[in-house]
DNA sequence: TTGACTTGTCTAACGTTCTTAGGCACACTG
DNA sequence: CAGTGTGCCTAAGAACGTTAGACAAGTCAA
């Protein structure tokens, strides 16, 4: 029973997140991270404050991961083309890492929470700019944003919880909403070219 | 302590779906509910399977009930207007049933199970005559269905777990949301009017 | 009317979870 | 080598879901 000395607080993220992948949301207690890490569930207070605590560290590390996926995606690129490396960056962690990535929406924002809120935000400069590449005026930039993000969470999350019904190609069904946002965007920009 | 015959099933929804608007669907515990029943908590299983049983009947009450919604402001509409109709009446639901709404999402289909399965398929109807009048390619249908289904939740379930950090017009938002995919839509239609 | 049956509630009990309180041992620091 | 603090532990309590079995009230048939 040897003891860990300060190496703990990353693995109970990533056992929780690892578990969350793989058993869903609802399989994250801390009775199971405790015992995935062969400790007693009390021993998880010294690291993070209590199943609420977890959550949020949780989301807090799904949101880094899918800002630094996005960001990667969208490195080199411009425009539509930033924008659909994004949009299938965004679709590819949501898929692989369900888990991971519904945390961050079973997270509400607790009004104050800064750290939060400011993770949440480094999210956006990546979409932004390409934004800014296809000539979105600056004062619709805010909406266009949230138009795209409500589209690629909506797919995913309602692929991830199997909302679908039909089978079909959901390859293409994603692609084709993106192309539907980009070229109502293009539209919007240019009226008559 | 008179004795009610018969009266509870539609009971237990109610109170149950207003308990989710209220306080949010964590709040939802088959002891809450009870307790608002002046009953103890294991006379529920009289009526519903368990706290699962529970949540598939919240699910299913609620997707009727916004499917009942949308097809109601579609009535009488045509082509865009409908769509537009239909996806205020989307987001008036969410907004004012929370707790109901966010149920429809939480409950999985559970692959074999069909009445989900019907109640679920029964909302899309409405739309599918809306998008035809406006000239989708049956082959595409199913795509687009798809990308105003995500667009739509998407934005209400950011909306509702405060996902949307920056406050600014939400309503504008959803608008030009709407706006953006009938545009991208109509463009795909009719490349060269 | 009266007996049997069904239906729906109750109490009792168990297992699991989160959480707090207080004790104890190891590892580092001066 | 003593002192300090960190981090784990056990013990315990509250809340929840769930099952089992008893009991009463209403219903129906003879």
């Amino acid at each position: 029973m040897a003891r860990k000395r300060g190496i703990e607080l990353e693995q109970v993220v990533r056992t929780a997140s690892a578990l969350a992948d793989a058993e869903g949301l609802e399989a994250v207690t801390l009775a199971r991270v405790a015992s995935q890490l062969d400790v007693r569930s009390p021993s998880l207070y010294s690291h993070v404050d209590g199943l609420g605590g977890l959550r949020r560290a949780l989301a807090l590390d799904a949101a880094r991961r899918l800002g630094t996926d996005m960001a990667a995606a969208a490195a080199g690129r411009e425009g539509v083309d930033a924008l659909r490396a994004i949009a299938s960056a965004y679709r590819s962690f949501a898929t692989t890492h369900p888990g991971a990535y519904s945390t961050i929406l079973t997270t509400p924002a607790e009004d104050d929470d800064a750290e939060v809120y400011a993770v949440f935000a480094a999210q956006l400069p990546p979409i932004v700019a390409a934004l800014e590449g296809l000539g979105v005026d600056p004062s619709e930039a805010i909406d266009v944003i949230r138009a795209f993000r409500s589209a690629l969470h909506g797919f995913v999350s309602l692929e991830a919880s199997g909302g679908f019904g039909l089978p079909g190609d959901l390859d293409r069904s994603y692609e084709l909403m993106v192309d539907l946002l980009v070229d109502g965007t293009l539209a919007r920009v240019q009226p008559l070219p």
